[in-house]
DNA sequence: TATGAATGAGGCTTCATTCAT
DNA sequence: AATGAATGAAGCCTCATTCAT
């Protein structure tokens, strides 16, 4: 109500002369649209139209149009992966550290289903942008890092078994979080709803986490 | 001039005439295209130039893109499908019939890369033309009606804990035979290819029957 | 008045369905439009305009406009070398010859403005279109072999000296003929229009065929 | 913070404040582009990024694209008659001046590509531009001048004929000089590089030289 | 059943230029 | 004197599709 709109940016006229405002404007209407159709499937039209500001800006900060999907790919990446760094188990025991991880994955992939689905696009391309891009790689050895160390400590305390390989299990942890949001589609048109309600997702989940574990105890 | 040309399927005329043949050669094309590129990144002059018919006879027997993509799509599953029909789990105890089942799960997918990149464009798509199509829910079930005996049986001897969901069971496996293919190009841009070397491609299969073993298990 | 128009193919809707028609159209309108503006200053948009057909006709027959810009050149290369080939100087005595073969190269650059402006503007190009087009090249060695035949039977009679170079030769003929079309507009900006009336274009011509010949004739 | 960076042209802030130097680098720069890629064909974009100031710059000391190529060919032509101007034949016998100032222009033009170069891209543009200079047409008549010169004296001294005409005589020499740098690559491309190694050029030159001669020769 | 020719709508991108400081 | 940000207009080209036989 009395409010006197200073360094308002939302508002119309506000955002003028402000680059990095407009660059992440872009960045984040583009992300959604990917997501939506694809790289071809994208038109940089609705881009614009979505954005506030006009198509020209597009070209003027990105280029083109693979240049836009190689950065919404890069930006996608940095921000998912950067929710996980978040999360700290260095303190728990490691087969709670592992389940915890496990956990946050699932369900961090379920609130990221624009990132599922761009990993998806960018998989039916072969991965041809994502090669290019050292940013990426740099973010995902984090991932690997991580599991390795709970691996470690898994071993040390005799909870792991020997040998176990930090790509493989993250292997395991990806495909059964992954497939849950990239083949939702696809398995409820065949199979019906009932494994995505809130209390199926909870025990596949748990499950979920259940069969990472079993693979990773040592057999006695 | 009075040339015959019996049964010459690759001389010049020999196929013409044909409307069986050429709808065949057009699917078979469109499908590896379709994969290659998805819905919208597939030219249909692509597909025409490499068929052994024009463009116009496309549009002929398949209507649009569209229609051709849908009938890809109904085609491809119902050739996988039919694979999978071939195995026969009868004859077996239940936690054989079930490892066998995921085991051949898994290499079957890996054999079939065109399908299940074709499954991924149309998640892309949220599912939209398999929706449209009965024929592809109709040989689903099928699927779960098998996992269904093997569950029953595997409760009847005691091998299975009770009350297993075939459908999670068959999301189980599926989530770790599909992702191994669908996420080839971005798992391996960022981990290397270490994993999908053949031997470590065959312990990782066996791990996977392992995981889904254990987690329908009886529990002591 | 009482003509029928059978086969009409200039009145509209004759020409449907007649590519030649199409093509020749289009290239014909092309390349005066090319040489008036040249490549990049050329509108594909002005070429349709001034075309029987649209502008997607343009790149169904041409694939782009750098397409259409190297058919426009070899088209006007070959139009060019054949006027000069329907010149037969075979029966002349090479004294004779010679003068006749400079004077109609000095007239026919004069008759073909286009064609010179071509010329020019694929030199600001730095002959990169014209490389790639092996057909201009045959035609061209003609234009050689001609001169060399000239040459030599002037050398037998004794009316040429010995050791003249028919591609030396060439150049002479070609820079006082082409230079003379290429060159007006700045030519007569800067020193006025006197030198290109007809009567003075008659002398400059016998000034320019006496020069080559006394530049082939034997010292005595 | 108290550094003075005294004369430093080349350190960062050296060319600040001096418009002079900054028109003079904008000029430089864009001589070479518009040579190389025409009018139509240069970006104003290129020209800026080549420079050592800003896009922005261009438009502030030359109001547009067209503004900078008129200024651009001014200075051009300004530069080389220039070098002409230094060419002292009025101590030499009339014959020998002239053949002097054909050897001269000929290499002259060798010398300078790019000039060429402009004059052939604003011949295609019918001389517009050059039309509007006042500049450059007084800089030219010069040239006429000193030709004139030498014809008289070669008439006082009987070793010319009668009645040549200055401007004619110039067109000749400019003919051979000037295609012989302008067609350059349609000419090789046709016809091998041979007659422009260094060796075929001079023999070019002084044949050219000779053929000028003999055309204001006396005839006896 | 088959086909070469033709096309309208719309997509991506470029370019010279101006705004606002 | 100098500049980074912004832009409208227009260019080239592609695409699925239909026409006419």
């Amino acid at each position: 109500m009395d409010n006197p709109l200073p360094e308002n940016e939302n508002a119309k006229g506000g955002w003028k002369q402000d680059p990095a405002g407009v660059q992440a404007n872009i960045l984040e209407i583009a992300t959604m649209v990917f997501a939506e159709h694809g790289l071809s499937g994208t038109r940089i039209d609705e881009i614009a139209a979505r954005t506030r500001t006009s198509k020209r800006m597009i070209y003027y900060y990105f280029g083109d149009k693979e240049g836009l999907y190689a950065r919404v790919l890069e930006a996608a990446y940095a921000k998912v992966r950067e929710g996980e760094a978040s999360l700290d188990l260095d303190g728990l025991p490691p087969t709670e550290a592992l389940s915890r991880l496990v956990t946050f994955t699932f369900d961090h992939h379920r609130a990221h289903p624009d990132f599922i689905r761009l990993v998806m696009i960018e998989n039916v391309h072969q991965a041809d942008y994502l090669q290019k891009s050292d940013v990426i790689r740099r973010v995902n050895t984090a991932a690997i890092d991580r599991l390795a160390a709970i691996i470690r400590r898994g071993e040390e305390t005799g909870d792991f078994c020997h040998g176990l390989d930090p790509v493989a299990l993250h292997w395991k942890i990806s495909a059964l979080s992954f497939f849950n949001v990239s083949n939702r589609p696809t398995f409820s048109a065949l199979f019906g709803t009932t494994l995505f309600s809130e209390t199926a997702q909870r025990r596949l989940r748990d499950d979920v986490a259940a069969m990472v574990l079993a693979s990773v105890r040592k057999t006695p």
